[in-house]
Formats: C-alpha cells, sequence, structure tokens
DNA sequence: CTTGGAATGTCAACAACACTGACATATTGT
DNA sequence: ACAATATGTCAGTGTTGTTGACATTCCAAG
C-alpha cells in the first residue's frame, strides 16, 4: 500500500499528523464546501431559497413519501426552522405535503414535477465538480473521506 | 458493453456519474462537513463564538502579520462581517491588530497567547476525524478531493 | 500642498437560518 | 378517558452573511 510517502505513516496502521497536514485539511474542507456550494447556492438565490431549500429538496428527493419527522432527524435541525423552509416550498408548489392512509398524524412528502426539476438543476450544478473529485481521488476515496468525517 | 459501467469508469480518463453517485456525493458532503465542525462547534459554543470566529483564528495563525484585506479575500466575506468577528476577537485579546510600519493604513493581525491556546483546542478537536480520513482514503486522495471542489 | 483614491473602520438595516419555549390540533394507542 | 405522538405555528433570540452610507487615515500623484 503505502510505502513512506510524505511524512504519513501508514506503516503500523497508524498515522501521524503533522500540524501542518492538520491544518491543510481543515483549509481544504472549508475550501471544497464553499466551492462546492457556490453553483447551486447562485441557483437557489434568483429564486429567493437558500441552502436549507437545497437540503430539503434533496432528502425529499431520495425518500419520496418521506414523514416531516424522518426529515427532521435526517437534517438534524428543529421542526420549527424546517417547517419554514417546508412551508414555502410547498406553498411555491415543489413540494406535495399529503395525509398519511395509515396514520393521519403523518404528512408525508413528495416532490412535485417542478421540485423535480429544481432539485435536477441544482444536482447538476455539483455534477462537474462531483465529476472531477472523483476522477481526482477515486470513488472509493471519495466516500471514504466523507463517510469518515460523518 | 454496458458492464464495466457499473461503478465508475476510468477507462479512458472519463468518468460517468450517475445520478445516484452524484446524490450519494452531494449527501455524504453535507455530512462530512457538519459532523467535521461538530467538535469544534461545541468548544466555541462554550464560549459563545461560532464558525467565523474559529475560521479567523485559523487563517491567522496560518499567516501571521497578515492584513485585513488579506483576510477578507481569503475568507471571500464582506469587511463589515469580518469586521465584527475581529472586533470581540480583539476585545476579548485573542488577536493582536498592530498599524503597519510601512503602511500605516494597513492593520497586521497575528495571534495572541490566548488566541493560539484557543486555535490549537479546535485544531485539536477536529485532528481525529481528519487522521481517520487520511487514514481511510489516503493524503493525496483527501488533497486531491478537496482542491478539486474549491 | 492639495487632492484623489486606497485601506480601514463603523453605523444602520436587513435576510437567511439556526435556536428555544410555549401552545394548538389532530390522531393514535392504551 | 387519557397520555403520547406528529405536526404546525407564534414569538423571540443569535450568528453570520449582505448593502449602503459615511468617516478617518494615509499614500502618492499632480
Amino acid at each position: 500500500m503505502a510505502q513512506g510517502q510524505n511524512r504519513s505513516e501508514h506503516t503500523h496502521g497508524l498515522l501521524f499528523l503533522t500540524d501542518e497536514q492538520l491544518r491543510k485539511g481543515i483549509e481544504a474542507m472549508f475550501f471544497a464546501y464553499r466551492g462546492f456550494t457556490a453553483d447551486p447556492d447562485r441557483i437557489l438565490a434568483e429564486k429567493s431559497y437558500g441552502r436549507a431549500h437545497h437540503r430539503a429538496l434533496h432528502f425529499i428527493q431520495r425518500s419520496p413519501g418521506t414523514t416531516v419527522n424522518n426529515l427532521l432527524s435526517t437534517l438534524g435541525v428543529t421542526k420549527q426552522s424546517l417547517n419554514r423552509v417546508l412551508r414555502t416550498l410547498i406553498c411555491d408548489g415543489l413540494v406535495l405535503n399529503e395525509v398519511g392512509t395509515k396514520d393521519k398524524r403523518q404528512r408525508h412528502l413528495s416532490l412535485t414535477d417542478a421540485g423535480r426539476e429544481l432539485e435536477q438543476a441544482l444536482s447538476n450544478a455539483q455534477r462537474d465538480r462531483m465529476r472531477a473529485a472523483y476522477r481526482q481521488a477515486g470513488a472509493e476515496a471519495v466516500y471514504g473521506f466523507c463517510t469518515v468525517l460523518e
């Protein structure tokens, strides 16, 4: 695997991080996140939406019919915070809010055609960067890096 | 024919990203950033600081004596926004603000001992995660992934 | 020396998005 | 009948970003 590359020592499954490496990583993370969200942010700004709307659209797209509570625990925000975002998306006709058939307390969320369209546009805006990242680092590396940081 | 496209396609330097892969990447990025900032956020919250303070401390640590304008372009925020953060850090004795000797308009920023101490504590809080990411994905992958996303 | 412009700081107002706390409503399960 | 659950809403607060306007200080060119 890794012979003595740079200063990182994989030798015994141990790895020594110099202050320099650590801080470079922190910086990289900051710049990466900013760059990664820059493109969709521009699209969202035109519609006076924000990242919170993007996140909601994304996770509703990922699991259509999900409940509000599910979304809450996924996003890790308060219901008041989510509700504000969700309300505008529902009013604007991007998200459907349907009363549950089995449990009528629950509201099942899904994207409308317009919602899917916007979500797709936002994803596509990130596609180039993500593709470049995959090409540069490899899919496994991207996943490995990200899942570890979670 | 369609056989090799299940995973990423490195074959000709081209890479096809499925919608699934793309969206997984977007999610990973979201969770990664949140996880990555969670530990320092806890420390910052105790002192009623936020991420903006952390970023300022980090970049001042990185280049002591930097000017406000330098910091502004690095962070990519407005001077009003930075000023608010900087003021509290200076008042709290974490950052030194010295008038330039050559150009007295410029203010040169550096960390005090207390500033260095806090910055170190924040970095250390991220060290474990960053180390795990390095070990998992490799240093080149981390850098490659991040620099590309910038 | 005067003047223009650059660098910096400050005030005020505003928006996005997170938080807490309190409370209302409908529904479900015991 | 009653407690718990799922959701929604109102009101207030804090951090961090934004604009716009304006003052100050200083360098440099005319």
